[in-house]
DNA sequence: GAAGATATGTAAAACGGTTTACTTCATGGC
DNA sequence: GCCATGAAGTAAACCGTTTTACATATCTTC
């Protein structure tokens, strides 16, 4: 029997009581019970190990202290660091994550909310895929509170979670201007509707702008071979110099260094490189890499606080909080000129 | 609301039948019913857009096809590729992953094991913290089947994955040999108890034994300092040459890697270096580190297939199934001897 | 045309809790 | 001695399904 058989009458009936005092006890309203009983209760369920049955709990409550996690890739270093964040809240929420990867597939996104909702998770948050946004109408039919991660969709129904990438992407342009380097190389994915990519992009073509310059760029697909890119970079490098290569697409920069193999020597000095999103590699390559830091984990809890807060009602409306990224410099970008080095808030 | 208020009576209603009939539809028995009175259920389903509460379901059905996943740390990139394989099978076969981080911590991991069978899911996959075989015995209570990751605990009542990592250092250490290091320096953490860590350690002493060589070693402690383990290393290339520098522990390989800084030129060529599952900087970083592999993914896929065999009685008794390793071979050892490049499956 | 057999369907009892509405008893105040 | 109050406790309804056991109508078969 996959089933424990001990239920809140094996309890009641053992302890001399009616279940409706045994569920009271469970539910910590020890006002209308004498001392006595309740350490008869107390006993029989130390001896019976009475587990209480939560889909009989969830049947005419409201909550079933279940989240429901959807993102794009759950094995990616973002998902992890998000995943860790919103655990570090719920274990002491006293919460389970109920989790699925969507794929960056809006179907099986879909699916999974519906499933979700179904089985009665309290809450979700979602990564959401680009085509959610349209869908952004049922949100309020959803008759879940729902947090989203790095998205721009608002509505009435959702909050959101964010990291201000373009006042960083500023700031690490600024201060490389600073640093010396002159021409802006940009190899990126196409953003596409995608709002947090758009933001790196125009952080920096904002400083340039004010700059009098302009930036290059080329267009990076998934399958994109190192030598297109090495190509492309050679050319480049024929007619600039001091060039900053900027990859704002993560899982781009790996393909990138690879493709700037020959390279390698010319960094820091004549060529620098800035990318997104540190790593294990990011550090210990040689040489390591600057990148533009989201705060990931503090993102997660962050998401799963509001989440929290929403369904105990400390927190009335859906809220969007941005959280400020870090630069963490390194030595892709030239150190021997003056300016900070080590991580950096800003 | 939060609750969807279109019960099954709603849909037996608009449909003009009892709740029984929609039930059987529901669970695909059509055998009871015209092919009109299924068409009044679908439209009804349809207009109604209602959606069976899984909660309900649960009550007083066997399975929830909820499957509990419980790990040491999900963000690190064993887990997440866990997970990845898990999902790909959950998705398919229609399970949800509930997910727990025990955080290395057995209170902890025994209170996610008791709140999720207290929840219903159907099974579980553990990462056993190492206490936790003692606590064995109480698996055959536990009233689901459970399926262990890495780990050499065996019961009547445990399924098991792990991966073959002995013979796969053996292979390694032996090629080596072959490729002309004569001398071997272990750098790792204590094994302790957990006898998939000793499974590396011992693959390589017995081809050493074979070979009439002892190994020299270091015991890493999670705070040893690059600094202290950089002296090691100096003192006994002092003493030593062509030395093949074996880290079997795979979150020490970055400090390693940092700690031997001024000996990188040479690398593979003076000293060799060989470490444990593959990531993005291993690959990246230059010199690129060999590393034997362990097919991650495919545990988890494994893992969660052998789970839904038993769910569905496909598979009646607990199974072990071993996955061989891989060894993925960089630059870190003398390529230019004879010997394969490239992984190699073995 | 009576006796099955078959097709179609349903009422009611689970499932294991929570919640509501009600009872009983003791106490105190006047 | 009567009423109000509160403390301690419980029976029964309810949550939304599944499952069991039974009902009815139609079709065969002899």
């Amino acid at each position: 029997m996959p089933e424990n058989s001990v239920t809140i009458n094996t309890v009641a009936q053992l302890a001399r009581t009616s279940k409706t005092t045994v569920s009271f006890y469970l539910n910590g309203k020890f006002e209308k019970m004498s001392e006595e009983t309740r350490r008869r209760i107390e006993r029989a369920i130390e001896t019976t190990r009475y587990r209480p049955n939560l889909a009989a709990r969830c049947l005419n409550r409201k909550r079933t202290k279940m989240a429901g996690v959807i993102l794009g890739d759950v094995a990616n270093s973002f998902s992890n660091q998000i995943v860790r964040g919103i655990e570090n809240i719920t274990l002491q929420e006293d919460y389970q994550i109920v989790l699925g990867n969507s794929n960056y597939d809006s179907q099986i996104e879909r699916k999974y909310i519906e499933r979700m909702v179904n089985m009665g998770v309290d809450g979700l948050i979602v990564q959401p895929t680009l085509q959610f946004p349209d869908v952004g109408k049922k949100l309020e039919t959803l008759g879940v509170p729902i947090v989203f991660l790095d998205s721009s969709a608002r509505s009435a129904a959702n909050s959101r979670v964010g990291t201000d990438s373009r006042t960083a992407t500023r700031k690490a342009a600024e201060a490389c201007l600073a640093r010396g380097y002159e021409d802006f190389l940009m190899l990126t994915a196409d953003p596409g509707q995608l709002s947090t990519r758009k933001d790196r992009t125009s952080g920096i073509s904002e400083v340039l702008e004010k700059a009098g310059k302009t930036c290059a760029s080329l267009l990076l697909r998934s399958d994109t071979k190192p030598d297109e890119i090495a190509a492309f970079v050679t050319e480049h490098l024929r007619l600039n110099r001091h060039t900053l290569i900027f990859v704002p697409t993560c899982w781009a920069l790996p393909t990138v260094y690879l493709a700037l193999g020959n390279f390698r020597n010319l960094i820091p000095d004549t060529v620098g490189l800035l990318g997104f999103d540190n790593t294990e590699w990011t550090r210990f390559s040689v040489p390591s890499i600057t990148t533009i830091v989201q705060p990931v984990y503090e993102e997660g809890r962050t998401a799963m606080r509001i989440l929290s807060d929403i369904l105990s009602g400390k927190q009335e409306k859906p809220v969007t909080r941005m959280l400020g990224c870090t630069i963490s410099w390194c030595e892709s970008t030239d150190l021997r000129l003056p300016g900070a080095a080590g991580s950096a808030a800003i």
